[in-house]
DNA sequence: AATCCGTGGAG
DNA sequence: TCTCCAAGGAT
């Protein structure tokens, strides 16, 4: 049998570079205007939710704070009323903290360095590298679900990666990470915005795919995921769809809430009970005295 | 390592 | 309609 050489990683760099300069989106956060912060506001924005519903909610909070200390200078709640609908309002918190820890510890400017980045709240292993990689125009490898998408195709031949990233997943994103920092940042931006335009999750357009030829999940003819089933997340009725409900009635409402006006949001009081509780413990609700709450000042 | 954590749009 | 899933992080 005839094993299908690779291409050499210069191909693909190449290849990638020139559909990116192409094809790439017009984004804010990838201006020449964008701040650190501001692409660091873009990440933890994009952690979870479409760039279509990231764009309106950017523009609003760099307006309102278009620096880490802006931010930091405000209550926390604040930033969970701003975040608005986006979801996973934790990330508002993280980020107000970060905002926090960046004025206190690094003199107002979003840290360089990965360590520092990855310290910061709601700062992962993919942020770190995506803010010291697109900010910064650091080599490093950037590995979202998009890029892990691409290369699961591309590389490794089937349709999606393993549920976990794993450390040979790893290895390959290394090897093929071009030498130069600068070429490197716009690598990763570019298999990025590949696996988010033609690379995707359910229809690839891989007729328009420029690695189509040195792709081994094509030259394999394309064989369904094999794995294990990935577990549909059913939201009605759980504690998030609770939790969403309660914090939705406090960002709405500017100051202190009765216990009354949550308790209308869901009918079953332990359910209701539990997630308040849990939205209490995780500091996007304050308690304020017995039966009154409001978002954390 | 497996679960939890929101929300909404596309197919 | 209903399922999938979208630039993850923390525990």
């Amino acid at each position: 049998m005839v094993a299908t050489s690779p291409a050499p990683a210069a191909l693909l760099h190449s290849t990638v570079l020139d559909w990116y300069e192409a094809n790439a989106r017009d984004l804010p956060w990838r201006t020449a205007e964008a701040s650190p912060w501001a692409v660091m506001v873009s990440e933890f924005m994009l952690q979870q939710t479409p760039v279509k519903r990231v764009l309106p909610a950017y523009a609003a909070w760099l307006e309102r704070w278009p620096t880490p200390a802006a931010l930091a200078a405000d209550a926390a709640g604040e930033a969970v009323r701003m975040w608005g609908r986006l979801g996973y309002p934790r990330r508002a918190l993280r980020l107000h903290a970060a905002a926090v820890a960046i004025t206190e510890q690094h003199g107002g400017q979003v840290p360089e360095d990965h360590a520092a980045l990855l310290a910061l709240p709601g700062v992962g292993e993919y942020t770190a590298a995506a803010v010291a990689s697109f900010a910064y125009r650091q080599r490093h490898v950037v590995l979202d679900t998009n890029v892990r998408r691409v290369f699961a195709r591309a590389v490794t031949g089937v349709e999606f990666p393993a549920q976990a990233t794993t450390a040979a997943e790893r290895r390959a994103a290394t090897e093929l990470l071009p030498a130069t920092a600068e070429t490197a940042a716009t690598w990763a931006v570019g298999v990025m915005e590949l696996g988010a335009l033609v690379c995707t999750a359910r229809n690839p357009d891989c007729a328009e795919c420029p690695l189509l030829r040195h792709c081994a999940w094509q030259a394999a003819g394309k064989p369904p995921y094999q794995g294990p089933a990935r577990r549909g997340q059913t939201y009605e009725g759980t504690d998030r769809q609770v939790r969403g409900k309660l914090l939705a009635v406090l960002r709405e409402a500017h100051g202190a809430v009765p216990q009354a006006r949550l308790d209308a949001v869901w009918p079953e009081p332990v359910q209701r009970a539990r997630a308040l509780d849990g939205l209490v413990k995780d500091g996007l609700v304050d308690p304020v005295a017995p039966g009154v709450y409001r978002l954390p000042v």
